[in-house]
DNA sequence: CTGAAAGCGCTTACAG
DNA sequence: CTGAAAGCGCTTACAG
C-alpha cells in the first residue's frame, strides 16, 4: 500500500468532517446533517448512531461552511446604545448566558444613542447573515425597519413592549413604573415634584410622561419642574442639574431623576451644597444601578428587572430561530419600586 | 429566447457574486479576488476596473464563503472578566472602533474573572477560527495558551504588558502605577498607609507589590495594613472594609483601595460614620472611574488610558493579521496620578 | 502578473 | 424516512 499524495489543488486541513462521521456510522452525510440538527425524519436508531460516531471521532461542525450552506450564520446581532449604562450590561450578559449553550454567539454593537449609527451597524451585520437579532426599543430608523423585514431575520425588541401585530418584545411600562414612583412622592406629601432628564431617549420620554399624567391628575403639574437636558448623562451632570433647579425654583420640594446616575450626583451635589435630603427636597432616580443602595441618604428608585429582559429576550429569539410563534409576543416583565432614605 | 428555469439543485439567492463581477470587468474571479483584497501581484489598471466594476454592481463580499474558503473568519475574539467594570467597556469601545473600519467584528466573551470560562470561551471561538484575539492580561490557564498556540490565531494582550518573545501587549505597569501613587501619600506625609483591595486579580496583586515595595523602602511596611478581600470589586465593599480598617487600625491615616469602586464606598462611608476625609484618613482609588471626580471629597486616584489600550492593541492586531511584524511587541501607554481633595 | 481547476464543509431541493 | 447530486461564494495552490 503506498502513502498517496494528496491530489492536485487539494487543501488538507486535518479536519474531521461530516462525511468521516457519515462513513464511521455507515450513512450517508445529509441523514448525520439531519441527526445532528435534531431535524425530524430520522430514524431514532440512526440518530444514535450518527451521535455515537460523532462523539467517537470528536467531530466538531464548522460554522463557516454551515452558514455558507444555509444562508445564515450562528451568531445573533444585538444592539445596544451604551455599555456606559450598566442597564445594558445586565441585558447583554443573560443573553449571552442563555445564547451561548445553543450554539449561538452574540455580537454587540453600540449605537450610541444614534439612529443613523444603529443602521450602520444594522447595514454591517446583516451582510453576515445573523440568526437573529436583539435591539434596544423601537425607534430605529424607516431603513432599519425595512433592512429587518426584507431580511426576514427574526427580531425581538427590548426594554419596551408593542402589541403590534408581527413585532416581538420583552420589557415594561416605562410609563407606568414613572407614575408608580410619582405615585410614591405625592403619598409622601410631596407636591412640586420636578421631572428632570438627560440623554432624552425614547424611554426617557415615557417616563415623562408617566410622571406628567400623574402630577397632571392631581391638578399639580407645571412645565416649570420639568428639566429635560440632551446631554449625555452622568453623575457630573445630575449634580448640576439639581443646583440648578435648586436656585430656580426654590419651593421644589422633590426631583425624580430619569436615571439612578443623575440621582446619584444629585446626592453628592446635596452633600456639597448641605441640602438636606430628603428633610428639604427629597431625590429619586430609574433603574436602582449599583451604589445607589450605597449612597448618603441611600437612593429611592425603580429596580428594573434587566436581567430578565435579556434572558427571555434569548429565549424568544431561540424559539423564532426555530420558526416557532411564542406563546406571547409581548413579555412584560414588570418593575419595583425600591424605597430609601433619599424620599 | 425563453426564461429558463435554474436547474436541479439550483438554489437562487440573488447576491452579487465575485463571477458577476469578473465577468464585468473582463477578468477572473481570482483576480477580482486579489485585486479587491488589495494582494499585491495585480497590475494597477487591473485594480481599478475591478474596483469599478464591484461598485456598479454594489458588490459585497459573503463572509461566510470567504471564511470557508480561507479557513479563518472576520471577526475578532475579545475576552474581558467583565462588563461591570467600566474599565474593560472604555477598552472594548476602542477596539471596535479600530476595527469596526477595517471590516472586523469584535466578538466579546466575558470571562467572569475565571480561568476555566476564559479557557471555555476561548474553544468555542476558536472553532469559529478568528481571525484575532484580544486577551485581558496573562494569565489564562495552560491549556488555554496551548489552545491559541495551536491555533496559529494573532493575538495581544492588554492592560498590562510583557518581554516575553512572541507575545504581543499593550497595557502599563500596574506596579509603577501603585509606587506612585504611593509615593503620592508619603509625600503628604501619610506614615500608616493600608492598601485594600478586592477581586485578587493579578493587576491587583502588582499594585500590592507596587504599594509594598514602597512602603518596605520607607521601613513603614507592616503586614497588617494588607486587607485582602477575594469578593467582587463594589462600593458597598469598599464601605465596609473601610469601616473595618478604621475599627482594627485606628492609627492607619491613609487607605489605598486597588480600584475607584471601592474607594467611592469609602468615601460614603465616611460621609455616614462621620470620619474626616483627609483630615482624618486619605482616601485614594485606582482608574479613575466615573464619578470618582464626584466624590464629597473627590477623589485621588490613577488615571489609566484604557481607550488607548483598545485603540493600540487593535492597531496592533490588525498588522499581525496581515502578518506584519509590529514595530515594538509591547506598548506602554503610561497612566498618569490624578490628585484631587481625598488625600 | 494572471488564470483554470479544485476544493473549503456544509445544506437545499428534488426524488424515491 | 433516506440519499445522490448540486451548489453556497469564495480562496488556495499550482502553472505559466
Amino acid at each position: 500500500m503506498t502513502h498517496s499524495l494528496p491530489p492536485r489543488g487539494r487543501r488538507a486541513t486535518g479536519r474531521i468532517t461530516l462525511n468521516d462521521v457519515a462513513h464511521s456510522a455507515g450513512v450517508s452525510p445529509i441523514t448525520v446533517s439531519r441527526a445532528l440538527r435534531g431535524e425530524r425524519r430520522v430514524a431514532p436508531e440512526l440518530i444514535a448512531r450518527v451521535q455515537a460516531a460523532a462523539r467517537k471521532l470528536g467531530y466538531v461542525p464548522d460554522p463557516a461552511a454551515r452558514a455558507l450552506a444555509s444562508q445564515h450564520g450562528s451568531h445573533v446581532g444585538v444592539l445596544v446604545p451604551a455599555l456606559s449604562n450598566a442597564l445594558f450590561v445586565d441585558v447583554i450578559e443573560e443573553v449571552q448566558r442563555t445564547l451561548r449553550p445553543a450554539g449561538y454567539q452574540a455580537l454587540i454593537g453600540i449605537t450610541h444613542y444614534d439612529k443613523s449609527e444603529e443602521e450602520q451597524l444594522l447595514r454591517e451585520q446583516l451582510l453576515h447573515r445573523p440568526a437573529g437579532l436583539v435591539l434596544a426599543g423601537f425607534d430605529q430608523s424607516t431603513a432599519a425597519r425595512a433592512l429587518i423585514a426584507d431580511s426576514g431575520v427574526p427580531c425581538v425588541h427590548v426594554m419596551e413592549t408593542s402589541e403590534e401585530e408581527g413585532v416581538y418584545s420583552v420589557g415594561f411600562s416605562q410609563r407606568e413604573a414613572a407614575s408608580a414612583l410619582t405615585r410614591h412622592l405625592l403619598e409622601r406629601g410631596r407636591r412640586r415634584i420636578a421631572f428632570a432628564a438627560a440623554q432624552l431617549d425614547p424611554r426617557t420620554l415615557q417616563r415623562r410622561d408617566g410622571w406628567r399624567g400623574e402630577l397632571q391628575k392631581q391638578g399639580l403639574h407645571d412645565p416649570k419642574l420639568e428639566w429635560m437636558n440632551p446631554a449625555p448623562s452622568s453623575m457630573a451632570l445630575g449634580g448640576q442639574m439639581f443646583e440648578q433647579i435648586l436656585a430656580q425654583t426654590p419651593k421644589v420640594d422633590a426631583i425624580f431623576f430619569c436615571n439612578d446616575d443623575l440621582a446619584q450626583g444629585a446626592l453628592t451635589a446635596a452633600l456639597r451644597l448641605g441640602v438636606q435630603v430628603p428633610a428639604q427636597v427629597a431625590v429619586a432616580g430609574f433603574n436602582d444601578l449599583t451604589g445607589s443602595d450605597q449612597m448618603v441618604p441611600p437612593l429611592t428608585t425603580v429596580r428594573t428587572r434587566r436581567g430578565e429582559i435579556g434572558a427571555a429576550a434569548a429565549r424568544m429569539l431561540l424559539g423564532l430561530m426555530q420558526r416557532q410563534a411564542p406563546a406571547q409576543s409581548a413579555i412584560d416583565v414588570g418593575f419595583e419600586v425600591v424605597v430609601r432614605g433619599s424620599t
